[in-house]
DNA sequence: GAGTTTGAAACT
DNA sequence: CAGTTTCAAACTC
C-alpha cells in the first residue's frame, strides 16, 4: 500500500503520457487505433485511455507502412523535439515493445521468419528499467470506485516474462518495475525477447493482436442487445466463474460472451439477471464512462451507435448519462472502428473533464421558440391534413357517384392538379401560407392525349405508367405504401390504359396522401431552412452579434444579406454547387447535414430551396 | 500476505 | 484437436 502511495506521484503525469507519442508513433497513434478496444481495460489501466490504446495501436497498426525499411525506420520512436522532461517509469513503460509489429501485415497462419517483423529492432526503450523506483506491488490496483490507480505489473516467476502468461509481454511492452523474477522482458535481454516473440507468433500469429473484436453492428435480430457489441475473438472457456468474474476475459473486457465462447453456465449475456445485478451493485463508474464514451462516439461517427437502443441502455445504466448509452466495443479491421477507438479515448477523457456535460452544437441556435414553432407547425399541418382528407373524400365520393352514373361511357381520369398547386406553393414558400383551398384537390379530367397539366413532367400516376417525379419524390421512397394504397383498395388493381373507378379510388388517395405528405414536408423544410440559415449565420458572425440576431424574431437569413469573410472554396463546393447561392458560407455540421438533407428533399420534390430558388427535380430523364 | 481458485497459454 | 500441465491473475481469507 505504501508503494501505492509512492506511485501516486505518477498520477499527474497521466495526461502527459497520454500525449507522449514519440516520433512515428504519434502518427500511428492518431491513425492506427485500437480497433476494438477493451474499454474497461483501457480505463482500468493506470493511464486509462492511453496505455491500452497505444498498446493496441501497436498491435494493430494501420497498414500505412509501405515497406519493411520504412517500417523499421518509421517505427523507431524518434527523439522528441520538445524539451525533454524526465519521464516517469510508467512513461517509459509505454514505449512500444514491438514496434516491428506495428507495421506488420496481417499474418497468415504461416509465419515467415524472414518477414521484416522478425528482424526485431529493439524499440528505443531507453532503459525500461532505469529510473525505476522501488518495486511496486501488483498492478492494476483500483480504488473502490473503480478508478484506475496503477499500471499493471506482472509477477511472473517461471515464464521469465517471455510468454503470454506475462501480461507485459502479451501487451507488447517491456516489464518495468514489475515484481517478476528472472525477467527477460527488457532491453538487456532483447535477443531473448525477440526469440520469444518469434516463438509466440509461430504458435499464434495473432498472439499480439487484440482479443476483443467488435462487430460493426449488432445483429438485427437481437432486440435487447443493448449492451456491448464487442466480441472476444476466441471466446472464453470459463467453467466456474459464470463469466462474471475477471477470470473471464470477456467479462474483464466488459463485453458479453458470444458464440465464440465455450463457457459453461455463462451468465455474461444480455438479460442475465446476475449480470444486471452485478452492474447495479457495483455502480461501476467505469462502466458508465465506457457507455457514455462509446455512445458519444457512436453518435459522433454516426455508425453503429444509432443502432443501439438508447432507451435500453438508459434503463440499464441510466442515471449517469441520460441520453447516452451504448457500448460499442470496437473492433477489428475497419478504419472506422479505429477511429471510434481513438475517439473513445478522447471522448472518455473529455467526458470526464467536462463532467459529462453535453453541449449540442445547436446550442444557442435552436431556440425555444423554434421548438414551439415546430410543434405548432405540426399541429397546424395535422389539422389541415385532416380537413383536406375529409374534404377530398367527400369530393371523391361525389365524383365517383357521378362517374357511376356516366357508367363506362368514357374513359375518365381523375387527377389532382398537383403541378399547379406545387408551383403555387413554391412561390409561397412557407407552410403557414399553404392553406389548402378547396379547389386544390378538385378532380380534373385529364386530356386523353396526355397533355394534361399534371406537371412539367406530364406523367401520370396511372397504372402502368410512370408517376411524376414529383409525386415519386413525394412518396419519400416509400413507394410500397403508396402503391399499396393506390394499387388496389379491394385487392384487385385495375390494369390498362383506362382507369376504372377502383383504380381511380386508389390513386385518388395516393395523390391525396402525396399532397398531404408534400404539405407536411414543405412545412418542415421551410422551418429547417430557417433554422439552418440562422445557425449558419450565427456561426459566421461574431458571437455577441450572432446571439443578438438569434434572439430576435427577424432571422438574418430571411434577408439573405449576411456575408462572411471566412468563406472557403470547399464550402462553396458543397453549398453552391452551381445552384445554391446561399449567402451563408460556413455551416455547422448539423447545419450541413440538414442542408444536405433539405437540399436533397428540395431536389426530390422539385420545390424551391431555402432561398427561393427552384431546384430541378430529379427525374428519370436526368438519371 | 498467504493461500486458493480460475482459466488462458503452453505443452503433449 | 483434445486432454493435461503450467502459469499468473483474480480472488478469498
Amino acid at each position: 500500500m505504501e508503494q501505492d502511495e509512492k506511485n501516486s506521484d505518477f498520477q499527474p503525469k497521466k495526461l502527459a503520457r497520454q500525449l507522449d507519442f514519440t516520433g512515428a508513433y504519434r502518427g500511428l497513434a492518431n491513425v492506427a487505433l485500437p480497433e476494438c478496444q477493451d474499454a474497461q481495460k483501457q480505463l482500468e489501466s493506470e493511464s486509462q485511455t492511453q496505455s491500452h490504446s497505444q498498446l493496441e495501436s501497436r498491435r494493430h497498426p494501420e497498414p500505412q507502412i509501405k515497406s519493411p525499411e520504412h517500417s523499421q525506420l518509421q517505427l523507431q520512436p524518434q527523439p522528441q523535439p520538445q524539451p525533454q522532461q524526465p519521464r516517469s517509469p510508467l512513461q517509459l513503460q509505454q514505449q512500444p515493445l514491438l514496434p516491428q509489429l506495428q507495421g506488420r501485415p496481417q499474418l497468415g497462419p504461416m509465419v515467415n521468419r524472414s518477414h521484416p517483423m522478425y528482424k526485431l529492432s529493439p524499440p528505443t526503450l531507453q532503459a525500461a528499467k532505469q529510473e525505476s523506483p522501488t518495486s511496486r506491488p501488483r498492478a492494476n490496483i483500483e480504488a473502490k470506485d473503480g478508478t484506475p490507480k496503477k499500471k499493471k505489473q506482472c509477477n511472473c516467476k517461471s515464464s521469465q516474462c517471455l510468454k503470454l502468461y506475462c501480461e507485459c509481454f502479451s501487451a507488447g511492452i517491456y516489464c518495468d518495475n514489475c515484481n517478476c523474477i528472472s525477467c527477460q522482458n527488457n532491453v538487456e535481454n532483447e535477443a531473448a525477447r525477440q526469440e520469444a516473440v518469434v516463438a509466440t507468433l509461430e504458435r499464434n500469429p495473432f498472439a499480439f493482436r487484440p482479443k476483443i473484436a467488435c462487430s460493426p453492428r449488432r445483429s438485427r435480430g437481437s432486440m435487447d442487445d443493448s449492451a456491448v457489441v464487442g466480441k472476444h475473438s476466441k471466446g472464453c472457456h470459463c467453467k466456474k466463474s459464470g463469466c462474471l468474474k475477471k477470470y473471464c476475459e470477456c467479462f474483464q473486457a466488459s463485453i458479453l460472451c458470444s458464440e465464440n465462447c465455450k463457457c459453461v453456465s455463462c451468465k455474461n449475456f444480455e438479460g442475465s439477471e446476475e449480470r444486471s445485478a452485478l452492474f447495479h451493485e457495483d455502480h461501476n463508474t467505469t462502466i458508465y464512462i465506457q457507455q457514455a464514451a462509446n455512445a458519444a462516439i457512436s453518435g459522433a461517427i454516426g455508425s453503429s451507435g444509432y443502432g443501439i437502443p438508447l432507451a435500453s441502455k438508459k434503463r440499464k445504466y441510466g442515471k449517469l448519462f441520460s441520453g447516452i448509452a451504448a457500448k460499442d466495443q470496437s473492433i477489428h479491421t475497419s478504419p472506422q472502428c479505429q477511429q471510434e477507438n481513438n475517439l473513445k479515448a478522447s471522448v472518455a477523457s473529455s467526458l470526464l473533464s467536462s463532467k459529462f456535460k453535453y453541449r449540442s452544437s445547436l446550442a444557442g441556435i435552436l431556440q425555444l421558440q423554434d421548438i414551439k414553432d415546430l410543434c405548432s407547425l405540426f399541429v397546424v399541418l395535422s389539422d389541415k391534413a385532416t380537413k383536406t382528407l375529409a374534404e377530398a373524400t367527400i369530393q371523391w365520393t361525389e365524383k365517383s357517384d357521378k362517374l357511376d352514373r356516366q357508367k363506362e361511357g368514357e374513359n375518365v381520369e381523375i387527377s389532382i392538379d398537383l403541378s399547379t398547386q406545387e408551383s403555387r406553393d413554391g412561390k409561397k414558400g412557407h407552410i403557414s401560407q399553404n392553406a389548402i383551398s378547396d379547389d386544390r384537390l378538385s378532380w380534373n379530367q385529364v386530356d386523353r392525349d396526355g397533355t394534361s397539366d399534371s406537371g412539367s413532367d406530364g406523367t401520370n400516376i396511372d397504372d402502368g405508367r410512370p408517376m411524376s417525379p414529383r409525386t415519386l419524390a413525394l412518396m419519400c421512397d416509400e413507394p410500397d405504401t403508396i402503391f399499396m394504397a393506390a394499387g388496389s383498395p379491394d385487392g384487385v388493381a385495375g390494369h390498362g390504359q383506362n382507369t376504372s373507378q377502383k383504380s381511380s379510388n386508389g390513386h385518388v388517395f395516393t395523390r391525396l396522401y402525396a399532397e398531404q405528405e408534400r404539405l407536411v414536408l414543405t412545412g418542415i423544410r421551410d422551418f429547417l431552412n430557417r433554422l439552418i440559415t440562422c445557425g449558419s449565420i450565427q456561426e459566421t458572425m461574431p458571437l455577441p452579434l450572432a446571439k443578438n440576431d438569434m434572439g430576435s424574431q427577424q432571422r438574418p437569413a430571411e434577408n439573405g444579406k449576411v456575408k462572411s469573410g471566412s468563406e472557403t472554396a470547399s464550402h462553396k463546393e458543397v453549398y453552391d454547387n452551381g445552384i445554391i447561392k446561399s449567402p451563408v458560407t460556413q455551416l455547422s455540421p448539423e447545419a450541413i447535414a440538414v442542408t444536405c438533407c433539405n437540399k436533397d428533399l428540395s431536389l426530390k420534390v422539385g420545390l424551391p430551396d431555402g432561398n427561393g430558388e427552384k431546384i430541378e427535380p430529379i427525374t428519370d430523364r436526368e438519371s
